[in-house]
DNA sequence: GACCGAGTCAAACGTTTGTTTGAAGCTTTA
DNA sequence: TAAAGCTTCAAACAAACGTTTGACTCGGTC
């Protein structure tokens, strides 16, 4: 009855993270089950959080047997920590790419940094299925941590501002190293409640007026942050 | 077994919304258990969430019956909701108040203005217990929605932007309407964002480095948001 | 003293929870 | 073909869930 050795378990330095390693055994298309249920699980806690959701719920919505999330996962916790393993380092990889991109010999400007960061940033919610639901998931376990502390914090969080930071310094130089940091924050900060609002829409939230149209947002957003990261440089505040 | 009428529920324009206010019956010290209840249960939902929170883990900490929820709310969701009535209002009138302050004769600097906005916005998690629940409340709330649509959004983000709207408007006029909300949203989402971390924080988020000042980020802030106000007048952008 | 409504209580209600079981189906290996 | 190993399945598990019940204790009123 004991299941399969369980995969990894976001232990933090684990070589199988990269996407589509399946850790070594079994490859290929062999488990469609445990990819069903992995799908399944990331749309019920995306939707209705960890304590909501049921195996049940999984189960059924992919079509599976009761027991199927026990055998290949070890519980329903760590159905919740597999479904993570594949999404924090896959949306990790894409805006690190994103930033990645601006490495050009002629240096961006501030707001095309910015720019490109909130765009690569609130991409998966304008793509499909799958993007809305990892933006759902993250966002809910920021709130109602289930997964091990510091795990989002040094999987995503540290190196995303790290190498936004860096992109930011290069635009804007003068900045100390402490002021960037914040600045990241005030960034990202804005673009979460994007989300949030945005997710409020979905449900009905002021749709009296017109859709917000998410592109003005964004231009609203470079303007008022290059305007913020320009007035932290010099000898502005301690 | 009938429980007493509840009171209000929710229903947006209800008279019982004054804090204190229990509705016109049985006024007084007369139902404690209720209280006890009440905050018990702001407890429990602001620690572990709506979902994971059972109606024996308030119970027990209110030290009643097990029934004591269904016989004084009319059940779980309605205990919820009661939880809400109070602290949803009672915050509101906290940063609208702090916000009235601002309506002085000579009007008062735009740093004046946000910083006095994001001193009110964080004051409860640096107070008492119930500071703290509340705001935890709030966050969860937002993120895993229990509350009926727009209630929210109605009795506390709309106010509490329209205030701070105005006030940002007196101290850096020019800018239009559409872009004044969406500066009111910066700076909001900048401030839940601290709200996050600091709870990252008492989880021990980053316990490598020396705690992070509020004091300090709360002067980034100001600084950031300001200049970021400033960058929105004229013709700017779109 | 009789009656009433409100509140509390232990106990039990029927459901739902995550997990376990053991048999059966299936493919792979020998 | 036989044995071994992985996967699926219906069924059952004990525990926990929100709610209900009916007896009981009060304090106030006729």
């Amino acid at each position: 009855m004991n299941a399969k050795k369980s995969r990894s378990a976001l232990s933090l330095g684990s070589a199988d993270w990269l996407p589509g390693h399946t850790g070594g055994f079994d490859a290929g298309a062999v488990d469609a089950a445990r990819r069903r249920l992995l799908q399944a699980a990331a749309t019920c806690f995306a939707g209705k959080g960890y304590s909501a959701t049921t195996v049940r719920d999984i189960t059924a919505r992919a079509e599976c047997n009761v027991g199927a999330v026990t055998y290949h996962f070890g519980g329903k916790h760590k159905a919740y920590i597999a479904v993570f393993e594949a999404r924090l380092s896959e949306l990790t990889a894409y805006r690190l790419q994103a930033l990645q991109a601006l490495h050009v010999p002629v240096a961006p400007s501030l707001e095309q940094v910015i720019e490109t960061f909130a765009v690569a940033f609130l991409d998966p919610v304008r793509g499909d299925q799958r993007g809305r639901e990892t933006m759902m998931l993250l966002l809910r376990e920021l709130v109602d941590c289930q997964l091990p502390a510091n795990v989002v914090e040094q999987r995503m969080i540290r190196p995303t501002v790290g190498a936004l930071a860096q992109a930011l310094q290069r635009a804007c130089p003068g900045i100390e190293p402490e002021r960037l940091t914040q600045c990241c924050h005030s960034l990202v900060s804005q673009l979460v409640h994007v989300l949030q609002v945005q997710r409020f829409h979905d449900r009905g939230f002021a749709a009296d007026r017109p859709c917000v149209e998410l592109a003005q947002t964004v231009r609203h957003i470079v303007q008022f942050s290059a305007a913020g990261v320009r007035g932290c440089r010099a000898g502005g505040c301690s």
